[in-house]
DNA sequence: TTCTCGGATGAAGTGTCTGG
DNA sequence: CCAGACACTTCATCCGAGAA
């Protein structure tokens, strides 16, 4: 059996079961333990999680092995034109994590579905109209709202009043431009809304914070309507 | 020359036994 | 029940051999 086929056939096993040893590996393959752990550091070399404790055998980590998931042709191209929407949008970070979810999701499609799929790439276009500055924070602000983590920004408002402020992010909003950060300010003691791309600096910090009653609706209702 | 493989050896975790 | 000693298991590293 040659490397490549070995490689492939651990990665099955290690999916299939919660522990492999070396040993068993080895003999089911026909190879010295030895050549078993080259062909785990092949593996994690290659980017699979494998985690290895002495004593116990080879295992994956938790959250690599997801279940399988089968896109209709539909569901494909649904996910392509809200990539394409996704490109008029303004921040780097969010367009750079859905493309690669969308390389994931044609990694999964058969032949005939890529082809068709990448037909379609090419028959839709973003929107030409300039896109405002971009920013590259959204993906860190979404993680520091579900984690509940401070953040610390330094921030131009509309008036150029440069400010650095310690936050703790609640939510964001898109507009047709620009996505809107709402967060209470330590700074101002009050709730206050960020754009992205005004933000020139952010540091997620390791603190973090308890959790507020605090929905989007409650928000709007709140502060909007006067 | 490069790639693949295996032997020897060491480090570290686990399980079992024994004595207090 | 707990701690220490010991054997066993497993992974990591070094190095050399053989094949392409």
């Amino acid at each position: 059996m040659k490397r490549l086929h070995r490689l492939t056939a651990i990665l099955v096993k290690l999916q299939s079961k919660k522990v492999v040893q070396a040993s068993d590996l080895a003999e089911k393959f026909d190879v010295s333990t030895r050549t078993i752990y080259r062909d785990m550091l092949a593996l994690s070399d290659a980017g699979v999680p494998i985690g290895a404790e002495a004593g116990t055998g080879y295992f994956l980590v938790d959250g690599y092995s997801l279940p399988p998931i089968m896109f209709t042709e539909k569901e494909a191209n649904a996910l392509l034109t809200a990539s394409k929407i996704i490109e008029t949008n303004n921040d780097e970070s969010l367009i750079s994590d859905y493309n690669t979810a969308v390389e994931k999701v044609k990694a999964i499609l058969n032949t005939t579905q890529k082809e068709k799929l990448e037909l379609l790439e090419k028959r839709i276009v973003s929107p030409p109209y300039k896109k405002s500055p971009a920013s590259t924070h959204l993906s860190v602000i979404q993680k520091a709202i579900t984690d509940l983590r401070i953040l610390e920004i330094e921030y131009t408002s509309a008036s150029k009043e440069y400010t650095k402020r310690t936050i703790e992010p609640l939510g964001v909003y898109f507009t047709n431009t620009i996505w809107v950060l709402i967060a209470y300010c330590r700074l101002r003691n009050d709730y206050r809304e960020f754009r992205t791309d005004r933000i020139v600096n952010l540091i997620e910090t390791s603190e973090l914070f308890p959790p507020k009653f605090f929905t989007l609706e409650d928000y709007f209702k709140k502060y909007m309507e006067h």
